[in-house]
DNA sequence: CGCGATATTGAAGTCTGTCAAGCCCTGTGG
DNA sequence: CCACAGGGCTTGACAGACTTCAATATCGCG
């Protein structure tokens, strides 16, 4: 629709960034013209959203909203990064899942989020009440088609991650992760060959089923490789892209 | 139809066992007074279903959809039981779900399937020409929010078997599954801890990210801890559910 | 500039994958 | 109904990969 794409991630100091409107990406389950991921909200429905909306913000390391909360709001990201957890039996942490702008978050069961969602990031969001959205919903035939879409898409990305996580060695999964972190990232960007990683190793090892040490000797690997540099623990410069996707197993 | 349920969902031999409507059932994202899976299908929305449904039957191994097909049709399971899989450029094969009665299936994305659908047993569905159910879901709202709370628990499950599935071995993994497939299985049976295992251990494997050996050696160990009895290399006799379930790391 | 937390690197142990062999089940055909 | 053949399942041995434990290096924040 309009250039929501220029603060996806970065964004220069500006005076007064502009919000940009609601938006919620996936690949369609029908045929289409694009075979890519494409914006599947209308300026009306855009409109409609923002009505029962609120924009909010949170700084680093914020929760969310806790699993198990009551489940009253849905949000959709606007700015920044967030991952979801569980909390097992046992005290341990079980990451989920990453979220990036244009993603919902809010996933609930019998009334309550099923896990807890935390801001690695400055994040901004649209923060819906999950009733007014229902109503919206239920009035809007297409809106609803939309989130079936998205749901349809996440779903399909669950199932890939599962399968490509579950077989492949270590190398191969923080390949594929990278890779995934820098399509997500993907913006109107100058050096399109930069991925910066806004969560701890030991998150990624956690999303990954690793240990932070086997990240690590994985990102050695890579670089010994030739198929990336570390700029720091924090990002990385892809160098030989075609070379990551076949060590993702992609190709 | 005929009688192929005694084989996967055993039901007592009736004369002509009448077809169950369509079905659909999740927990819902709302609170609500059961906890557990209900079903969210009302009479009307199950008739209006059939109305635009055919059932359709298929022999064991038979596949129902081969992955990059064009998507015209959705299906409900009736009885029996399904798999779907990709497969991989090198040639190997990736088991991405197992489909249970009142399951859907037909996951697409830009008009083509993303995965094979193959019947592990004889296996009767609803099946529901695409069109046909968004033309019906664009009318209804109500049997829209039906498909967006199936979706949401499809998610729920997905992530639940990639946290689970990655962190845990392989004795875990096979604990985890074998009460999956319990609850998967569970109808009015007379002998609630029988669990038939209609897949190949190739397949579990797969779908678990283990090899077919560590299968057998997970059985054998759960055996051995008194967990569950093997009555022959089908079926599952469940001893100490508690155990299993803290074997799983449920607990 | 210094401290605490995070990240990396090294060494030993454990688990699973792989390879190989034997057993069991199933389904077929007589 | 029984015998047989083929495929699936199980079990054993070994190598490889990852985890764990431990120590060092580095980053980031006050």
């Amino acid at each position: 629709m309009d250039k929501d794409n220029d603060l996806t991630i970065r964004q220069p100091v500006a005076a007064k960034p502009k919000i940009p409107p609601p938006s919620i990406f996936a690949k369609p389950f029908a045929r289409s013209t694009d075979p890519g991921v494409v914006q599947l909200l209308t300026e009306d429905e855009q409109a409609a959203l923002i009505a029962i909306s609120r924009v909010v913000e949170f700084r680093r390391h914020t929760v969310i909203y806790p699993e198990g909360g009551r489940s009253r709001f849905v949000y959709n990201v606007i700015s920044g990064v967030a991952e979801t957890y569980c909390l097992l039996p046992d005290g341990e942490r079980r990451v989920s899942s990453f979220l990036f702008p244009s993603d919902l978050l809010g996933l609930s069961e019998n009334g309550e989020y099923v896990a807890t969602a935390q801001a690695l990031t400055p994040l901004t969001a649209y923060k819906m009440p999950f009733e007014d959205l229902a109503r919206l919903v239920r009035r809007d035939p297409d809106l609803d088609v939309v989130f079936l879409c998205k749901l349809c898409h996440e779903l399909r990305q669950a199932e890939r991650h599962t399968v490509t996580a579950i077989h492949n060695d270590a190398r191969a999964r923080v390949a594929g992760f990278i890779l995934w972190l820098w399509r997500s990232e993907v913006t109107a960007l100058t050096d399109d060959t930069t991925v910066t990683l806004p969560m701890l190793r030991h998150d990624i090892a956690d999303y990954l089923g690793l240990s932070t040490e086997a990240i690590s000797r994985a990102l050695h690997q890579l670089e010994t490789g030739g198929l990336i540099q570390r700029r720091g623990p924090r990002a990385l410069q892809l160098l030989n892209i075609q070379e990551l996707r076949r060590a993702a197993r992609e190709i």
